[in-house]
DNA sequence: CGCCAGACTGGCAGTCACTGCCAACCTGTC
DNA sequence: GACAGGTTGGCAGTGACTGCCAGTCTGGCG
């Protein structure tokens, strides 16, 4: 289904992985924001026109594909055994997500510190997340007990938005503290301060 | 300091309020994405370059002027008695908020629906969230017996976070249940499922 | 080899949000 | 009635993004 994986696959690839290096150079030597995708196109040479169609907007040279990701996390929480807590399930998909991620740390936190210092960028990361929150929406219920309905059940949202938002502060202050705290540190201790 | 409110002042509030129920209108009648700034302008009788002055984005018609609204946020919370814990103070400071807002209850469900169903929208009422909390770190750090530092204290992030994640939660449902649910009965159920 | 359908690319013109600049105007003051 | 300060409108420009069309490149088929 998946597996052809043509060598015109692995250029596009490759030519996608060019670009967004050129990118985030860009955006370092001269920030996100008055770096233009005319810049962008020239550099990696490309056209504009072109550019356009592997990503489809400015932001996603930098939050890239992350649905990959997000189903990664769902099935990783899915796959937890019945007897861990719905919250160490949660936790054990977001660790197997920052392990998966092919990115060196070094680069990791380039992109975060991006991500973090720049509006439209912090913007399109939470809408990419809020997709992911939806499809945990079943997998939290189910794990919880709660029979799933029409609309998702404040319960289970609670629980995956408090999730959410502790991981995000932890990330945040990850990037704040320059990459020198541990990021995991940082959650648990998000988390124990709200579950008392 | 604030008192003069002179009839120009007010003048320029009723402007300001006639332009936003235009473009609310024009936004009920064709969604907000197929509608320009140019169509808002010519209908609320401004020049565009106007209109921009008095909403410097597209958003701000929708999002309007939150500043004023995490002010109260903030300082509802800091007026909590020291004997109201963490959690309730912020409650209270969220539950002020509603209640100061100077929507009636339809035109308030109309424009959350708006903010939870585009994309851009609920990007913007996000950020503007973010300033939010980012005020009230010092208050809540001080509330937990937390002394301040240079960056935001994990245990104070993540209480906070918390809270607005799971108001953000009862918000999105209260909007998809049509307005017929209770927001702060779902509030209730998210942080109980929350703090167990 | 020649041919052809399908996919990819590049350029071009257009839309829309948003901004800087400048001239016209309006308001209150002396 | 002139003057200073703030307000407005038009105008031209930038930058992200899209639709359209023509050229190109590829793999299969006779």
């Amino acid at each position: 289904m998946e597996k052809p994986a043509t060598l015109w696959d692995r250029s596009r690839q490759a030519v996608v992985a060019e670009i967004v290096d050129t990118a985030l150079t860009l955006f370092a030597e001269q920030g996100y924001e008055s770096t233009t995708m005319a810049q962008v196109a020239t550099r990696a040479g490309v056209s504009q026109r072109s550019l356009f169609r592997y990503f489809g907007t400015k932001e996603d040279l930098v939050c890239g594909d992350q649905d990959a990701l997000g189903d990664l996390l769902v099935s990783t929480v899915a796959a937890q055994p019945a007897e861990v807590s719905t919250w160490d399930a949660l936790k054990a998909g977001f660790v197997t997500i920052v392990t998966a991620s092919d990115h060196e740390p070094e680069r990791l936190l380039e992109i975060s510190r991006l991500i973090f210092t720049n509006p439209p960028l912090r913007a399109r990361y939470f809408e990419k997340r809020l997709k992911w929150q939806r499809a945990l929406v079943p997998v939290v219920e189910q794990r919880m007990g709660i029979e799933p309905g029409e609309l998702p059940d404040p319960r289970a949202m609670g629980v995956i938005v408090t999730v959410f938002a502790c991981v995000d502060a932890a990330s945040e202050l990850w990037v704040r503290h320059g990459g020198k705290a541990d990021p995991f540190e940082l959650y648990e201790q998000a988390l124990a301060a709200v579950r008392g």
